[in-house]
DNA sequence: CTGCATGCAAACCGTTTGCATCCCC
DNA sequence: GGGGATGCAAACGGTTTGCATGCAG
């Protein structure tokens, strides 16, 4: 985010948070992690969790992403790619098209801001969440 | 949001959050809402805002924008349009580029949820961090 | 007149933080 | 050995909600 990523210690539930989040492509909160992570430790804390995910994310190793709703989620992908939420379940998913177009350099025309990212969000409902519809 | 909108009851402080947020193009956020409005009805409550803010972008109204950060932010232009948001001061702003892509139904070729709707968000620097930023 | 809306204050819930202790480098 | 990291629990801050009362239609 910043640019510096520093040197970080690697502890043992860094290790297992960062392995845990690379495991799994649900992009999963702060709070899913943690009891996804308590398999392997149970004594770790939430607090650590929070703590990790956000020094992992500054440090440019995982990705913070905001998709609306109330919790923020994580990505060990680091790219700058797509994603839909479920307005319905609220689950996210990847979404895996790519629009030739250099986002960025096109709205630094237009405006005075420095840009220096973006990210690009659907709605939508999920396959599980059409058929309930259906079924109504 | 979800297609219908019921004719709402024109309360008082319904107009007032309303007006208030439409003569303004900062992008408010609720707290922001509460404190301008109480210049016209000083015992409005930050409920009752919230409340409204709720009915009115359910209703197609106005629109609710999640650009990052804690708090959520509304708008009463209820175009789909690109915002940016200054990474140090928070403060968002309208862009006013248009891409002439049709974002949805590229998406909707590489999934299987339904799309139904999307955002495309900036971060950067607005002006005056930027000006700091050079004085240091 | 009736049912939605309001004010108020308490509850909620995701996230952050202070502190004593621990442990990686 | 020392400074960052942890566990724990309390605090925080934005948002929601229950309830008695008010008011728009």
């Amino acid at each position: 985010m910043n640019g510096d990523s520093p040197i970080i210690r690697m502890t043992k539930q860094r290790k297992i948070i960062l392995d845990a989040l690379s495991k799994v492509k649900t992009h999963p909160t702060a709070d899913d992690l943690y009891y996804m992570v308590r398999d392997k430790m149970a004594k770790i804390s939430l607090g650590t969790v929070y703590r990790n995910l956000e020094l992992l994310s500054d440090a440019g190793i995982i990705q913070k992403i905001n998709v609306g709703g109330t919790q923020k989620r994580f990505d060990a992908d680091t790219s700058s790619h797509p994603h839909v939420r479920c307005q319905e379940c609220g689950k996210v998913a990847d979404l895996d098209v790519s629009f030739n177009t250099d986002f960025e350099s096109e709205a630094q025309q237009s405006t005075d801001y420095r840009i220096t990212g973006h990210s690009l969000e659907f709605r939508g409902v999920c396959p599980g969440c059409q058929k309930v519809e259906d079924n109504q």
